[in-house]
DNA sequence: GCACAACGACTACGCTTGTAAACATTAAGC
DNA sequence: GCTTAATGTTTACAAGCGTAGTCGTTGTGC
């Protein structure tokens, strides 16, 4: 159903590949240079990893990239909510049949649910009931 | 650090492991033809597909066997509860900086509540609360 | 003008995953 | 007893991933 072939239906992005998407999604655009400053301490990379990243996820069509003189500014092209978004389907599609009370009741009985969270989500159904 | 060999840090199962682990979830012990009988149909598998997967579950101490005759009857060792909230937290963790409730958040946005959801969840809650 | 530094592109390589065939063993039927 | 079917083990192989080095180009400081 209306899957023509140029529709690119979104590869999936590696773990790593999402650490660099958080960086651009935190601030963009940005060089190589940059996200490897703001991402290769905490995971302990070096330039090069970044850069072919990057590149994978420009192939990937998740990031483009601009020239700037002889470098390259990269900002996302997929949207952090639309990333979001099809993770967390993913994973109530494979894990609790598609449907998101299973899960939270998993949350809730895993007590990984803080008080905060409980006034948060009542006030977001009550919304949601209006 | 308190890391000797013998500590089974849990080793990730892949998507297809995933599939092997969720026939045995709902019916153990089977024997691989069985196994293969419930799922290769779905996934398009083949009877060898499923053998390696099930040794693989076996090497990462997922699945456990018990000889039958010549053959194995193979059960889960890795309880489904166990690994669904291993997976909602790794999930919530990398998205959601570990907090449920913009993952609930983000669900609601995407109307991926029914009724049922939301009620069942108030219900939920309301134990919570108490 | 030239050496050098910065940068993207290409290449590399071991590991995991998806998928499966080949092989060895053994119980069972004839 | 011998062939065969069933079953676990070993091996295979391409694709994806994590991680990084090398190469070629080009702007820049002297």
């Amino acid at each position: 159903m209306a899957k023509s072939e140029d529709d690119e239906r979104p590869e999936r992005i590696s773990d790593a590949e999402h650490a660099v998407m958080e960086t651009l999604w935190a601030r963009s655009p940005l060089t190589a240079a940059e996200v490897c400053e703001a991402v290769c301490a905490e995971r302990d990379w070096s330039l090069p990893t970044v850069k072919t990243l990057l590149s994978r996820l420009v192939t990937k069509q998740a990031v483009e990239t601009r020239p700037d003189g002889r470098r390259f500014l990269y900002s996302p092209l997929l949207a952090r909510d639309d990333y979001v978004g099809g993770e967390s389907r993913r994973l109530m599609d494979r894990l609790f049949g598609g449907r998101a009370a299973p899960l939270f009741a998993h949350l809730a009985q895993d007590e990984a649910l803080t008080d905060a969270d409980i006034a948060e989500i009542e006030a977001l159904l009550k919304e949601l009931k209006q």
